[in-house]
DNA sequence: CTGAAATACGACTAATTCGTCGCATTTCCT
DNA sequence: AGGAAATGCGACGAATTAGTCGTATTTCAG
């Protein structure tokens, strides 16, 4: 009995010849859909391949299995969501709450934008959740709030800004994919953004004040 | 071609002797075994079924399909849940603020114990999303977070104090999945259990200050 | 005790799905 | 053009799984 589980997620070796290109780009793009209309569930190479106009084998041959076409979305979604971040925290005309508000804003709204993706891409994270690749993936983004924590509490020890970045971080994370469950209305999505960037306000004030009490 | 996706998902009609109590309390707790020892994705009848000493078919007389034992495991962790919720949110003994980091403490060290059933759950979430019984789950915890809500914020508007709560409610359930991912430390779970609630108790103080001055 | 109803059983069916393999087609260098 | 290598194809094998159905066993009223 092989083991499935072991092998690698990362698409590796691609073809030599320049038809690669458009056809990975035909099948991640038929990915897209299939996982928006169909779901996680009916997320099968078969409807991918179809839905991409290739044959299944042409799918295995630039991707190792179905799990590193998933895989390789959320990687692209983590890359797109890394640069949002530095796009807007590191913008040193405003000052950190402002930017801090800005991102909130900024990334429930793509959340609810592409809902369905969303969701489905996070009901199949139990395919890919113990690969080592998602790690490195999310270093990224770890270095930008550090270097944002740094600016916005300045004299607060490391350990505790590393906690409140990290508290942030994973509350807009999670928070966010409650909200690509249900369809809300422009003005609830700006309402609750605003209250998530109150409440992280709130906290960023209170741990200045109190180092500068201490 | 039979709907399966249309049929109930609660468990109804119970056999009339004896028998069952014993039966469905063993499924239940073999299928809390089955999902924190496998996983989502290896929970299946059979082994439900193997390892509570029972055939599928006596299975299936207690509950419609797989879905169903799922849900049924789901909606007892929200009851217990909720109950959690009241005994530390109604005690008048404690000003708001501490109730609500108890609270915080009690619901992540809670979800960190139990973390392989929590993590299994919630991967098996797509399978019961949109049943119409997990919406009235949720209203009872909604009411005792409200009662709360007015205590601690007696100032605010009823849409602020609603916001509120929705917020402080999603992210403790939310992050709190986060944490049953990974295997933590007593010390760190108390540590970000504390800094979860310093967020939430600053948001709260920042809010009734915000009233107190308009 | 007796027999009918309730309960338990588990082999089986139908469906789905992942990934492979041998063959067909295209590309491109000489 | 010739031919070898690269690429594309899709039927197929192997595995898994949800749920059913005819039969066996147990229960219990009369």
């Amino acid at each position: 009995m092989a083991d499935r589980r072991s092998r690698s997620i990362s698409s590796r070796k691609q073809p030599q010849q320049a038809r690669s290109t458009g056809l990975v780009a035909a099948i991640l793009d038929a990915a897209v859909q299939v996982l928006a209309k169909e779901g996680a569930q009916r997320f099968t190479t078969a409807r991918v391949a179809e839905r991409a106009g290739v044959s299944v084998g042409s799918l295995y041959q630039y991707f190792p299995n179905k799990t590193a076409i998933l895989f390789r979305l959320q990687s692209d979604e983590w890359r797109r969501t890394s640069e949002l971040l530095r796009d807007i925290l590191a913008d040193r005309t405003k000052p950190p709450p402002a930017r801090l508000r800005a991102l909130v804003h900024a990334f429930i709204r793509s959340e609810c934008e592409e809902a369905a993706i969303r969701t489905a891409l996070s009901d199949a994270a139990p395919l890919y959740r113990d690969a080592p690749e998602a790690h490195d993936a999310r270093a990224a983004g770890k270095g930008i709030v550090a270097a944002f924590m740094r600016e916005a509490l300045p004299k607060a020890s490391d350990a505790a800004r590393a906690l409140a970045g990290e508290l942030i971080t994973t509350t807009l994370s999670e928070v966010g994919k409650r909200f690509s469950e249900a369809p809300h209305s422009e003005a609830e999505i700006a309402r609750h953004a605003d209250g998530l960037a109150d409440m992280f306000c709130a906290y960023l004030g209170e741990l200045s004040r109190r180092r500068d009490h201490s």
